[in-house]
DNA sequence: CTGTTAGCGCATTCAG
DNA sequence: CTGAATGCGCTAACAG
């Protein structure tokens, strides 16, 4: 006799996987029918629903989203496609991306590219073949190829991070040549006169260092000291690059160190303190990134404050935008968030 | 008359995607022959194979991948679930991890439980639907449900940085109950008599502290200040932590303050800084993490060291072995493998 | 509101 | 070494 309360288990073959089919026998309606309770319970009877309902809980049917999208040509997935994770600036904004995404049913596939345009190309292309509902890019700069089966996989896309006037299609970011040109101002006008710059060979970071530079030599400040690390930034990366300024023995010790991201800051910070050589007062430090991580905490430190949370929910909602405005062919609208950035000075003297 | 060199788009459709089919019939070949050509290349003559490429690239093919899984059952795909993705000691792992899938042509679904075993419960069932090949969870504690699941779905499953005498099927990492004895030992050798200790909510760190405090007790050492703060772990949590521990007026100062990340104990490091509190010599303060952010950049941090690239590569190995033994259907392995950690203590004095 | 028919794009399994 | 038939599990589109 069977207990009540006792989980029926009606189909529990072998190993095969349960289908559609399984479940609407058990439920003694169509498959159609099943598809439809899950996806569109609105279209169906309330009673037939539950019918439904239990039928997947006795059967422990988990739908084959492959078959779905197969047939559907949506996917539901959403891929990302970033540089690297490692001590990322990154971490914020995937983060909030991915909230955005997920509590809409989306999912996510991540792909990891390494600064290379090589491997962004491959991914790409691989990432395709999921052909997923939209794609999320760092970075505006790709190649002629990543663009073209972009272009032509008429998807959503959107770059983050950066700003260009011929977007793929939508962007969401900040000007990195305005970065540094507010930060050269800024420097100049607290009264600074000579400067040192710390960078991992990451393609924003260095035009941002490239925009200060070319605004200092606008104002014929002196040349800066410029060390550039291999990436990704890390906290020995930064340590090693104070090192090299103020033991390069030609230079002046710069005023202030600028540092194309705070966790290079941080390491600028921990190599000084490991010195003796006190900041802000010997020497004054500026990092790059996301307020949690930097300002507040350091209270020596100034920084250039990015909203990177900020970037990935914009990104979900122009996503989740064009999704449904997919549905009900809406027009698409263009895309450009300038989601600017801050400079924020240090609070102890 | 069209020009040598010029791209020949054959089948530049309104916007309809290439098939496989359209490539047979520019190849001048059968559509199977085609899918060899391109999952196969050993079975298939190189003449024809050469014809099949350039039809591709003509047409600008991208293979369907929801079609070759559903077909075959095989998605390529393996799911890592993380608690979180900011500021994580995770970082390094997913990154090794990635790496050895990706060049073995396996990509990557990401999601993110935020400790909580209902989101992790229903994400697990979210992504099986995808039909991974492979999943990798962090952590050794889930919901029946998700174990249920987890087991019936019958795919290689890696629980990783934690250990357990029952994994759902492997597992690599190492003990956390391990980590807290082994340092309460370390630091009484040492010959601290006082302890504090900050940690955000999150299991496994939590487990770390308890075990430490249980040691400690054992030891007849004086209870430790403990402080736990809402997870994830920020630069800024490690900061409050140690001004709790410091502003607690009925508290004797601790010698030493011990950190369940490295992240926390940056801002440890931090706050003792703004108060100009000296480290080690005022306080020590201990972190818990990967080498490379946190000893040799912090000679003043003491550390219980994790390899978390080795979790990574290892589960990546695991994966692929597992992958590999199924097309030849070898007898399945066990795999339990203890990382381990080392404490590394501090260079200055 | 529910069922039926057809086919998404590919790989397995045979036959040649 | 290559080809033809068949179906993976699901949903769109229509019919009832």
């Amino acid at each position: 006799m069977a207990k009540k309360n006792e989980k029926p288990i009606v189909i529990p073959p072998g190993g095969e996987s349960v289908t559609l089919i399984d479940v609407a026998r058990v439920a003694g309606v169509a498959p159609m029918t099943v598809s439809r309770a899950l996806n569109r319970p609105e279209l169906v009877k309330s009673d037939t629903q539950r019918k439904v309902l239990e039928a997947v809980r006795a059967t422990g049917y988990v739908p084959n989203l492959l078959a779905g999208g197969l047939a559907s040509s949506k996917s539901r997935l959403v891929a990302i496609l970033l540089p690297t994770i490692a001590n990322s600036i990154f971490s914020d904004t995937v983060q909030a991306l991915m909230d955005g995404l997920t509590s809409s049913n989306y999912q996510t596939l991540l792909g990891l590219t390494g600064y290379s345009r090589e491997k962004e190309e491959a991914l790409v292309e691989a990432i395709l073949g999921r052909r997923p509902d939209g794609i999320v890019l760092a970075g505006t700069s790709h190649s002629p190829a990543t663009i073209e089966r972009l272009t032509k996989a008429r998807i959503p896309v959107v770059e983050i991070w950066d700003l260009t006037d011929k977007p793929i299609d939508m962007v969401i970011g900040f000007s990195h040549e305005e970065v540094g040109r507010q930060v050269a101002r800024h420097l100049l006008d607290k009264g600074y006169e000579t400067f040192g710059i710390v960078s991992v060979d990451d393609p924003r970071g260095l035009r941002r260092c490239e925009s200060l530079k070319r605004e200092l030599a606008k104002h014929r400040a002196a040349k800066p000291v410029f060390e550039v690390l291999p990436a990704p930034a890390t906290l020995q990366a930064g340590r090693e690059g104070l090192s090299r300024i103020l033991d390069a023995a030609h230079a002046t010790k710069p005023q202030i160190v600028v540092c194309s991201s705070d966790t290079l800051a941080q390491g600028v910070l921990a190599e000084a303190a490991s010195r003796g050589v006190a900041v802000p007062r010997d020497i004054a430090v500026m990092g790059f990134g996301d307020l949690s991580t930097a300002a507040h905490v350091y209270p020596a430190l100034s920084t250039v404050r990015i909203d990177g949370a900020r970037i990935g929910t914009e990104a979900a909602r122009a996503l989740l935008e064009r999704f449904n405005a997919a549905e009900s062919d809406a027009p698409v609208k263009a895309v450009r968030i300038d989601t600017g950035f801050s400079i924020v000075e240090r609070q102890s003297t």
